[in-house]
DNA sequence: ATTTATTTTCAATAATTATTGAAAGTTTAA
DNA sequence: TTAAACTTTCAATAATTATTGAAAATAAAT
């Protein structure tokens, strides 16, 4: 497989492997493409890559730039933005992680509050209240392992950036 | 919140859940009804609960089965089919890892491979291969990740099960 | 101030994905 | 065997989601 071949298997599959896990697939093929990109890129460099519009390619920028995943660089004498990815996928999957969390674990949290307040005493609002119970302790559980793994994540980091200074 | 509400918002806050993370709403709603129920429900109890169609309601209870979430019960002297899915949390999420691990991730693994074989001796390609290699080995570690906790998880049962039978 | 370069927005449209419903298939009972 | 009860399939349709493209907004240069 030359690099060519390679590059578009790679972008077709970020894609397809985005939206199985409910993202955009051309979301996540300009986050391929930046993954893969020396340098960073202008909006028109990814439209004519992808062959995707403007407004396509513009919405879904910032939406990558919102997930912390892409970044803008301003270069001095240019009027135009350019991008760029994160390029260790080891904080690329942190950083996917910290944001899910956020968005999706934490107000599911408060949903489950509401939910183990359900009232009744029959059997099936007893049955009902165990089952909520039972998922409130495997969400909570979810939820401290990624926070673990996250600190554990940045103290690694601080921990490195410290030897450096050692040095 | 009554037992109704809390029912119906369970069922609606797990179909939004399911389609965040790329799962049909239905699939998602139909196990969240079987979550909640007491005892297994024929399609046409399913299909009357969230007003669906039978043709919807059959694959999608399919679908359930082969995710090995949902069982069937067939009850002595009754033809129709009833449908019950597993209540322990905790199974429930290990068997979304397992099966999504089966039907994801070994199948990345492969594209990974080819990927890694790219040619090519320019800037691009050897930078190119440097990413591959950095996503590999998050991909290599997810999997062993969750190879673990499956194992671990699986053990736990086997020594209670264990457990059981020496009292 | 005006022009030019660039980004953003969003209504219209296209593409994708989910759902229906009726016909075909299957299984059990009469 | 024929009929009745039930399940499965799948082409047609509906609903949802993504994409376009052109106009409006913004920012910089002349």
């Amino acid at each position: 497989m030359n690099l060519q071949e390679g590059r578009e298997k790679f972008i077709q599959t970020w894609g397809t492997l985005g939206s199985n896990w409910g993202i955009n697939r051309t979301m996540a093929q300009i986050h391929a493409l930046l993954l893969i990109s020396n340098q960073s890129l202008t909006t028109e460099e990814i439209m004519a890559e992808l062959t995707i519009s403007r407004g396509n390619a513009n919405m879904n920028i910032r939406a990558l730039m919102d997930w912390g995943l892409v970044f803008k660089e301003l270069k001095a004498g240019e009027r135009k933005e350019y991008f760029y990815a994160e390029q260790d996928m080891w904080k690329v999957a942190m950083q996917v992680m910290k944001e899910r969390r956020k968005r999706e674990l934490e107000p599911l949290v408060g949903v489950m509050d509401d939910l183990k307040a359900t009232e009744g005493e029959t059997q099936d609002a007893q049955h009902f209240r165990e089952l909520i119970k039972g998922l409130d302790s495997v969400i909570l559980k979810a939820d401290r392992t990624i926070e673990m793994v996250i600190k554990a994540d940045e103290n690694w980091f601080v921990n490195n950036f410290l030897k450096l200074l050692k040095r």
